[in-house]
DNA sequence: GATTGGCACTCAGGAACTCCGAGTGCCAAT
DNA sequence: ATTGGCACTCGGAGTTCCTGAGTGCCAATC
């Protein structure tokens, strides 16, 4: 009874502060939830939170903030995520349905989801390890320059230029394609690595320099393991918040500019279907300790080909940033799965 | 003999603002600059160029600060363009030339072009019109949906999705992807829709829905009206002067988050290789008008293909900027044409 | 033991005020 | 045309004051 009317009172906290940005004191608390009691039984409840490092005080004669430990108990705490109205469902559908290739997919998402958060929103693309090989092409540009193409079953298409050393006879390339086609065609990227094991001694010699340097562009394309693409929009939300800066803008910004940050930021989180929320110093990003991330994997069919979620103030709507982020996977991984 | 004194001044008011970023009064300009006359002298100089509507001051007891009209002047008269050191271009080149694709290629140079000028780069995918088909593919996903890929010689890898009504045998795929390519092959993008002309006719009538969809995709591709991508970068340069802010962040921010405006900024430079200078509301773009754009044109060959620049503050090094934003261009198109 | 009203205490931040000096315009002298 | 002199302006920095929201503690009450 008495923790139970605690963790109300932090959680009353967290929503006055959220909402108005301003320190809450025990007397604009008993006003704004009817907690049924006096404002000095606030205060001790506060001042026992204060103990627990739930709460603080930026100075003696002010209100109290919720610190880092305080909205993480929030989080945990908290049950009632907000559910969307069906009207923003249906917008979030059909705004997604009108995308016109994977580009356009993770575009339409990066914007829907800071136009729905108001938050710095991040989608990662679909990773290809867990995907197949739809397509590969080997395509000579020039007679030195030859371009392979990897189309992935998400739509995801990868390409990298290769320049060689002596000249290639179009012929070989058309047989590198046809067969490195039959190799791989179909397969899981996973895969790819064995599958290409003796493929090249299944060439001439005097073309295995050649093969030898498309398997490898193939199989670098196939793992990408630098290569993964974070898309990143609605910074300008950053700046919403009044004019009180909450936290180091330029030095956030510059994080967001790292693709490896924004990696990192989404990175953990595809360990199941569960929203991850990091609160403030939990991520251990230079620049971004006082930003919190949530996010969550987005599938196709059954299987989570990466994630997505919105970076912002520690102070931010945890409930309907969750909510949003949560519906926003589910959709997308419902437009993915179309496909 | 007068009037070049004027400019001088003009000329010495807006390297001191852009430096300090304060009001420059008569007293300071005779010391950091040896002009030879008296801060009297200057004073009236300072009164006619006022008159003139080259410069303004804040408050009656301040200093002047230049205006949209006195930076115009400046860049006009401006015939010093600082050469970069043999340094900084040797690392331009090599910091382009480890690109490994043309999306590489683009990410890179953004990221240069901020880093050398601190402000926000723009980077404009070289456009499809001018350069001509190096392979088209038609692969098909599932029986009902297909994937149309463009590669350019530029590099440039384009593709859409292409649901069809019933599903599609995959011999009229082959049959149609290698019509196509016969077709199309070689040729100007801007030629493609003259080339289709008849192409879907020559099909088996039961076939020409499919064919007509494929067809009305790839021209889409190739004239690409809305697809123009612009690739932008360095936005955390937006908040490094000072504290005071000159200019509305948040609305730049948000200005910066549309592909449209971006493209519209950049749209009228490829006038030539000239560079342009679009000073404070010279560009039209709402939220910008406390805002310079810097740009120019760059070539692939001796093609212009797109253009690239720098958004910064009314109150940016033109002279630098301007360098730095031709070298940057120069040298892309120098990588672009190797291939 | 939990709750509550009372009360003295604290202190950030806004308002009011002063003051300084950089900067100006003008004018007479050179 | 240039310059030194001079009176004038006024933003912004520095100072002080004061208010009121908020606190902690304590004795009384439920």
């Amino acid at each position: 009874m008495l923790e139970d009317r605690r963790l109300a009172v932090l959680r009353a906290i967290v929503d006055d502060y959220v909402t108005t940005q301003e320190p809450v004191g025990s007397k604009a608390l008993v006003e704004r939830h009817n907690l049924g009691v006096s404002p000095a039984t606030i205060r001790n409840d506060m001042a026992a939170l204060e103990d627990e490092g739930y709460i603080t005080q930026p100075h003696t004669s002010a209100g109290r903030v919720p610190t880092d430990l305080g909205y993480r108990m929030f989080v945990d705490q908290l049950s009632t995520v907000k559910p969307l109205t069906s009207a923003e469902r249906r917008a979030i559908q059909s705004f997604l349905e009108d995308a016109v290739d994977l580009d356009d997919v993770m575009a339409r998402t990066v914007r829907l989801l800071s136009q729905v958060t108001r938050e710095v929103a991040l989608v990662q693309y679909p990773t290809l390890s867990r995907s197949s090989v739809r397509h590969v092409e080997v395509v000579s540009l020039s007679t030195t320059r030859i371009l392979v193409v990897l189309i992935a079953d998400t739509g995801r298409v990868d390409q990298r230029m290769l320049d060689t050393a002596a000249p290639i006879d179009e012929t070989i390339v058309a047989d590198v394609r046809a067969r490195i086609a039959l190799v791989i065609g179909g397969r899981r990227f996973i895969e790819v690595p064995d599958l290409l094991v003796g493929f090249v001694e299944s060439f001439d010699i005097h073309d295995r320099a050649f093969v030898t340097a498309v398997a490898a562009i193939v199989m670098e394309l196939a793992v990408e393991k630098s290569d993964q693409r974070v898309m990143i929009g609605g910074t300008a939300n950053l700046t919403r918040r009044g004019d009180g800066l909450p936290m180091n803008l330029q030095s956030v910004l510059e994080a967001l500019e790292e693709q490896v940050v924004l990696l990192k930021l989404l990175g953990e989180a595809t360990a199941g279907d569960a929203i991850m929320v990091r609160i403030g110093q939990e991520n251990s990003i230079q620049g971004m300790e006082a930003t919190s991330v949530v996010s969550t994997g987005y599938a196709r069919g059954d299987e989570l080909v990466a994630s997505l979620g919105v970076v912002g103030p520690t102070h931010m709507d945890y409930a309907s940033n969750m909510a949003s982020v949560h519906a926003v996977a589910q959709y997308l991984g419902r437009i993915l799965s179309d496909q």
